[in-house]
DNA sequence: TATGAATGAGTCTTCATTCAT
DNA sequence: CATGAATGAAGACTCATTCAT
């Protein structure tokens, strides 16, 4: 799917696993910590002890390296949250909304570089695959949060007036803001995803979940309140 | 209080207002459309057809210019922020939220450099500045919700046990997503913010406020909720 | 005679004919595409998508590859021309330079690669084997020619006050000259060499010939030519 | 009318004449030495002890300052053909061709590094901008040539059914050889060319050009042999 | 013998900064 | 004070060649 660009020139999928895996770790953290422009490859191959053309010859030229450290991580994405979406025990919307916050947010700290990566593509401009890339990624997820929002409201969970394209923006966007506050304590700016403390963090994620929820969900205030016992 | 790092280097002071004017805005532009690394100082002064030595004389770097550019969009940012604030005619807080992001909308959209050079360091790390800029703008923008929040709780237009900075934090995510989406038909990806029709983009945001409104108002055993008594 | 520099590393030979016909083609072509410097040993293994070793470990270098290519080829222009010569049927001198300038073009015609093989070469200092390679190359047309016009001679076909050597100078600037504008619109400009219509060329070599061998002045019966009788 | 390519950034032309007229030596030495693609940049800044920046900021690119020499070589051949057509000093053919060769030699010869410079670019494909440049040059030439044997054809010094095209084909194909073979031994092959001595080159060069004139068969095909009596 | 991964000097080009004029 | 020529480190990328497998 994402195959033609992503594909590294076969060299590299010759080699030894180990030092594959060291050449995609330290390409992935020299993105994450500098973006497309200012990563370098002359110290990706200085931080690898490899030669220059060794880089080259494995993924033909900087960019081609990028996109395939991308595709890889779109691959490693995939997977977890389709998980979460069809673990689709007959849960109530907002603990299913809870959920994706908290296994979203697992994910980007157990992937910071990958995370961090994406997060930069969203706001530089100039990357070499931004729109092709932010396209399929933005659109999966806004798709998958307004199929989370229609499955509510068949359900009657959410209010039938709710524009589910307008929910799923609300809500990515407070995901979004979630996982980079997680990493960035100047992003987080004292609230408390960015703690130390598992717990705590869990508590912010679930609190951001639930305010989103409070205010799809049906004003309950409204009389035979099937979830009245809730 | 930026003072440190912002004051251009006298000389400039002393230009000719439409050629300091001029500096400015072509020097930002280049910012916003290359972001700090990728900007080149060859081509702000090929721009203005002014010598190189004399950008450097009068900013002393290519971040002293940065700086400068910074500190001055912050004080045009504050101005039309507080005066939303204050003009704090008893509204009550769906409708001040909802002028809170068409107000905000239009500020961004009337200053598109300000705000994409903004949006830029919000996510690239390599920024000269980031960590104070970005830390003294966050602050300012999540104490003023907080407030806002705060205010509605006293008013008892918001329930008491909202946690104010949670909804802050949720507030500021979901504003700064729209007007992000507001210049990038991309990260719109179909909702309706990039559209050239203002009365669009105004429903847009309404019902963005109105989504958030709806989740941290009382659970108003009453109807017809958000405008109960307009 | 060249065999110092042409012989391939044994390797080659022992090589499958198809395969070796194979990688001297898509070399020629490489070297006739892009000259000497610019020809890439990558693209050429890529072509034929056989290991870069290999071509080492058959032709030591790119320069030995390139001595190969060029021996062979000139093993196959020297069979045809004379072919040429030795067809000596007592044709007039005019009827045999038409025919060397059609057969001339002829093969270069056939044979392009080699042709621009050689065109390169001559021309480019930084060539391997120039030196070597141009000076047989040239020897040998120009004594070809040379004997040509001294056969004239002692039939009477020819001034006997022409200089031999000056001669055959000439008629190989003409030749040479032909047959690269055939291939190269550019430097045919408009006379015609590079049509495709075959009767066309040949109107035009024989138009080429025929000047060389009646001069462009008039007959003169008159007195006053250019010293008439040195 | 060259103008749009060969203009360098400005910066060069401020330059101290003398450095001016160094680095155009250094530089026209080296695509001499070296053609188009094969000369350095690095070489050609070592050679002039300068920085490297430095011939960027004077003409852009590798390609810029190619151009650069090449438009500046153009008008230095112009002038002097020029010279030689206009001084029509009611000279009869043959001797204003000799005078053509005679001055085309002189001039190439006190411009080597032009003369070779346009060599390489005649045969070699990869050349920037050999399309746009060769047409202009060859045009030109062949434009001259024809409009000189016309001018014969009028004053009744060429055989009227000489096809001027085609004459100005052989005229500039024998010249550009003789040109060519006069800085180079190899290519001269013994003729003369190349010798040292003046008078030696120019008896040759007139030899050349009263072939042409005068063809190389005897004065009449015509039996009868109008000049049995010279 | 064939392979192809590794090499590293070399390519052109950009850029922020300095400093003599 | 303005100028803009000079700088050279750093950028991405190429390529013929070697050598362990």
């Amino acid at each position: 799917m994402d195959a033609q660009s992503a594909t590294p020139l076969s060299t590299f999928d010759k080699l030894d696993p180990q030092k594959r895996g060291r050449v995609l770790e330290e390409s992935l953290a020299e993105f994450a910590e500098h973006g497309y422009h200012q990563a370098s490859v002359n110290r990706i191959v200085g931080r690898l002890g490899i030669a220059k053309g060794s880089l080259f010859q494995y993924f033909g030229s900087k960019e081609g390296l990028f996109r395939h450290l991308f595709s890889r991580a779109l691959e490693e994405i995939k997977t977890p949250l389709k998980a979460i979406r069809d673990a689709d025990t007959g849960e109530a919307f907002p603990l299913r909304l809870r959920r994706v916050f908290v296994e979203g947010a697992a994910f980007a700290r157990s992937h910071p570089l990958i995370w961090r990566v994406y997060r930069r593509m969203v706001t530089q401009d100039g990357f070499p695959l931004r729109e092709q890339l932010l396209s399929q990624v933005r659109g999966e997820a806004l798709t998958y949060f307004r199929e989370l929002v229609e499955g509510g409201q068949t359900r009657g969970e959410i209010r039938p007036e709710v524009d589910p394209l307008a929910a799923a923006f609300l809500i990515e966007a407070a995901l979004d803001r979630a996982l980079t506050a997680q990493d960035s304590p100047l992003l987080d700016a004292g609230f408390g995803l960015s703690s130390n403390d598992e717990s705590t963090r869990r508590a912010r994620l679930a609190a951001l979940a639930d305010m989103l929820s409070r205010g799809l969900m049906p004003p309950t205030g409204d009389t035979n309140a099937p979830r009245a016992h809730d």
